[in-house]
DNA sequence: GTGGAATACATCGTATCGCGAAGTATTCGA
DNA sequence: TCGAATACTTCGCGATACGATGTATTCCAC
C-alpha cells in the first residue's frame, strides 16, 4: 500500500491499540500487522511522539527478567481518535471527489 | 484537518482535477478547493514529481499574454486512480479498526 | 492613469516523518 | 548450543508539505 496514505492512520491507529487495554511494543506491533503493518524504529518513533504529545502515558514493568513499557491512552489520546472521526467525513468527501462518485457537478 | 492525513491523498487528487479536461494550477487549486486546501508550492511540487512519474503530461499554452501550463492526465496516471481504489478497502478496515466497528473480536 | 488585487508560475529552506540498519539483551525451543 | 523470538533503542536518509519570497501580467475600482 502506498505509504503516504497510511501516515494519517499510524498514530491513530497505535492509540486504538491501546485504547481498550494497555500495551507494549511488540504487542501493538502484531496486533496492527493485520491491518497496517510498521517497523520496529517507526513504532517507537511514534509512541515517543504521543507522550510528548500527552496522548499516552508509559509505565515500565518487568515480565520474565525482561523490561517491558506499557502504553496507557490518556483523555486527550481517546479525543484524537473521536477527532479523527470528525476528520473522516472531510475524507470520504475527497473519495468521492477522487473516484467521482455522486459528484454534485461543480 | 490533521496534515498527514492529506498526504495520501494530495497526489491522486491532483490527479482526479485534471482527469476529465487539462487543467492549470490556479484552476486546480480552485476546483479542490472546497475538498483538500493546497498552497501554490505545494501544488507546483506535486505537478512535478507527477510529471517525473509519467503520470501526466504539461503543455504550454499562452492564454490573454500570459503563460499557462496545462496539464493532461496518461493512462499511468489513471492506473494510479485505480490503485488507490484498490488501496481504499484496506484503509477502511484500518478506519474500523480504529472505531471498533464491526471487529471480529481479535 | 494608478495602484492593488487577482492570476500564474517558480524556487528555497525548514520541519516532520517513516523506516532501514544496526545494536543490546533476554528467553525459549529444537 | 545456537538461532529464533521477544523487547527496546538510536542514527541517518529520503520524501514531502508548506511558508516565504520573487517575478510578471491583467483587470478593475477609484
Amino acid at each position: 500500500m502506498d505509504i503516504q496514505l497510511k501516515r494519517g492512520l499510524l498514530d491513530v491507529c497505535v492509540l486504538a491499540a491501546i485504547s481498550e487495554e494497555d500495551s507494549y511494543g511488540y504487542k501493538i506491533i502484531k496486533d496492527m500487522k493485520p491491518y497496517l503493518v510498521l517497523s520496529e524504529s517507526t513504532l517507537y518513533t511514534i509512541l515517543k511522539r504521543l507522550e510528548a504529545a500527552h496522548m499516552l502515558t508509559v509505565r515500565s514493568a518487568e515480565h520474565d527478567g525482561r523490561l517491558r513499557k506499557y502504553y496507557h491512552i490518556t483523555p486527550e489520546g481517546s479525543k484524537r481518535i473521536a477527532e479523527f472521526k470528525e476528520d473522516w467525513k472531510e475524507i470520504m468527501a475527497i473519495y468521492r471527489f477522487v473516484t467521482k462518485e455522486e459528484q454534485p457537478h461543480a
